[in-house]
DNA sequence: GCCAACGTTGGC
DNA sequence: GCCAACGTTGGC
C-alpha cells in the first residue's frame, strides 16, 4: 500500500467535484508529464490512498482524501483532437498516457494550507516542500502521510 | 501579474 | 546527444 498526492486546480476540478461524481469516481485524465504518468502506470495499486491538493488558488493546500479505485486505464483524451490534452503521437495500439481512477473518501473540514505544511519540522521528504518541485502527482512517505492526515483532520 | 524553476522541443 | 529557446507551473 502506497500513499500519493494529486494536484488539481479547484477552478477546474476540486474535491467537491470529485465527491459529486457518480460513485465519487473520476478517471484522472489530462496528465502530460512522464514522471507523473509513470507513477500512475507502474506504481499505483487499488486502495492506495491519495491526498487531493488544491493548487493555483487562494489557499493552496490539501483539501481531501481519495483512494485509487482502478489502475491500468488509458487516458481517452489523448485520442480526441478537440481536447486540449490531444496527443497526435498517441495511437490506440500504442497509447502514451495512462491513468488511474480515484474515488472520493473524505473532505477535510478545512484545507490544510501549504504554508502550514511547510512549517512542520518532520515533513521534509514531501515534494511539495522541496524547492522547484512541480510534479502534479507525487509519492508521500507513510510517516509523513500519517502526520499530514492527522493535521488535516483537526477540527 | 510576476517570475523562478522546470520540462520539452527541435536544430545542429 | 547537446543545449538554447520556449512554454508551463504554481506560489506569492
Amino acid at each position: 500500500m502506497r500513499y500519493w498526492l494529486f494536484k488539481t486546480e479547484p477552478d477546474s476540478f476540486s474535491i467537491d467535484d470529485l465527491a459529486h461524481r457518480p460513485d465519487g469516481t473520476e478517471g484522472w485524465d489530462g496528465v502530460r508529464n512522464y514522471q507523473a504518468r509513470n507513477f500512475m502506470r507502474d506504481q499505483m495499486s487499488v486502495d492506495d490512498l491519495a491526498f487531493i491538493y488544491h493548487s493555483s488558488c487562494k489557499v493552496p493546500g490539501i483539501a481531501g482524501l481519495a483512494k485509487v479505485s482502478q489502475t491500468g486505464l488509458v487516458d481517452p483524451t489523448q485520442f480526441e483532437p478537440e481536447s486540449k490534452y490531444y496527443d497526435p503521437k498517441a495511437t490506440l495500439e500504442q497509447p502514451r498516457w495512462h491513468m488511474v481512477a480515484l474515488t472520493f473518501v473524505e473532505k477535510f473540514n478545512q484545507v490544510l494550507p501549504l504554508s502550514m505544511i511547510k512549517q512542520q519540522p518532520n515533513i521534509t521528504k514531501l515534494g511539495l516542500v522541496q524547492k522547484g518541485s512541480r510534479l502534479s502527482i507525487m509519492p508521500v512517505a507513510p510517516n509523513e502521510f500519517e502526520q499530514l492526515l492527522e493535521l488535516a483532520r483537526k477540527p
